[in-house]
DNA sequence: GCGAAAACTGACCACGTGGTAGGTTCTTGG
DNA sequence: CCAAGAACCTACCACGTGGTCAGTTTTCGC
């Protein structure tokens, strides 16, 4: 799962890519409470004295973790200044929920840490909040675009649909996580997006 | 002896209880790892030797939070040799998901706990798989009823409608957990029933 | 190749964990 | 009212936890 990472660039910076590697994939097999510094540090090599000597605790590793999953998916979905048609932006949604079947791992992570976080003591609560908000918006923002180019332009209320859209998704993660043969997720949300009159593809 | 006397029945069962309260809140707060059996026996009003007295281990304690729970709502959800209609039925589930929204720490328990479960080694793994199945098979079997009752018949997939629906509540739930306002579950439900062309009440 | 800074280690700490053992107190059927 | 047994507590265990610290090794610009 850890690909040898290039040899370039300081030592440290390596180490620190190497550790966020191992926490992302033990944090996506187990969860947070259950998985403990040492089992990290073992992972990337080091001990666990060393693993802290790069980070401040146990909880600012989390949030680096999710932050560097987000930019990864960032630079995947382009950003607003990219000249992509919502269409295209779509089709790469859709490719995205399917790519997310080849990574089981990842997924768990964002299932078990976001339900861990629903706790406002958690520390990774506020970073859902937020995230969550932002995927509304974008997801309601690119639907509306989809709802007025269509033809006959559809009448949905678009920041409804966003939150069902988002909701499904992630329900279906649960659910294929849990039996991954029973759910064909991208199926799902294909069959979702046509019903309401779109055309992924 | 007599009925509802505030001390029926033996002081144990009362004890135990109190004690599976006791770990259904605390479970529902913080997730299964993060409670320990000292946090729910202090909430139970006794030591967590005392709770080992009553149950064999952590695990069987979860196990046994979650079945109480799910025989709770198969009463209030009616078994399948009541007389109810598939209509009725709809609008009981309906109805579900708005109580959901006064009980957000049992809700936060089902989210937690699946979460943590998708590991296979997790003591509620096998517990969530055959849930889910049986969901599947309910909601199934319910939808299908009504889009063959309908008026003209309906023409969509039962179980595929089934996991989206499924889906849709669990996603909702981590949504609605994370930022209570931002998201109405039961009109977000509601709403998916109408695009299907279903009247919910 | 030198020397300072960075990387890393091993030992340690205080504490919390699930679980156990044995004794004490309380309930309850007779 | 009285034994018997259930209920419960105190004390303890071995272990794992996140985190600290002083010291050692490695790296890397000069």
């Amino acid at each position: 799962m850890t690909e040898p990472t290039p040899r370039r660039g300081r030592k440290g910076e390596r180490t620190r890519a190497r550790i966020l590697d191992s926490a992302t994939e033990l944090f996506s097999r187990s969860g947070f409470h259950a998985v403990s510094l040492r089992d990290i540090a073992a992972h990337a090599g080091l001990t666990h004295a060393g693993l802290l000597h790069h980070f401040p605790g146990k909880e600012s590793l989390l949030i680096q973790v999710l932050s560097r999953r987000d930019e990864v998916d960032g630079e995947l979905m382009g950003g607003p200044d990219d000249g992509l048609s919502p269409q295209e932006l779509l089709d790469r949604a859709v490719s995205q929920v399917a790519r997310n079947m080849g990574t089981p791992g990842l997924v768990g992570l964002y299932v078990k840490i976001s339900g861990e976080a629903a706790d406002p003591g958690h520390p990774a609560h506020d970073y859902f909040v937020q995230r969550y908000r932002r995927l509304r918006r974008q997801a309601a923002w690119l639907l509306g675009a989809l709802f007025e180019g269509a033809t006959p332009p559809l009448d949905h209320d678009p920041d409804a649909v966003a939150r069902q859209l988002i909701a499904l998704v992630d329900g279906l993660q649960t659910q294929w996580l849990l039996d991954p043969d029973q759910v064909d997720m991208r199926a799902a949300v294909i069959t979702f997006l046509k019903q309401l009159g779109l055309q992924p593809r």
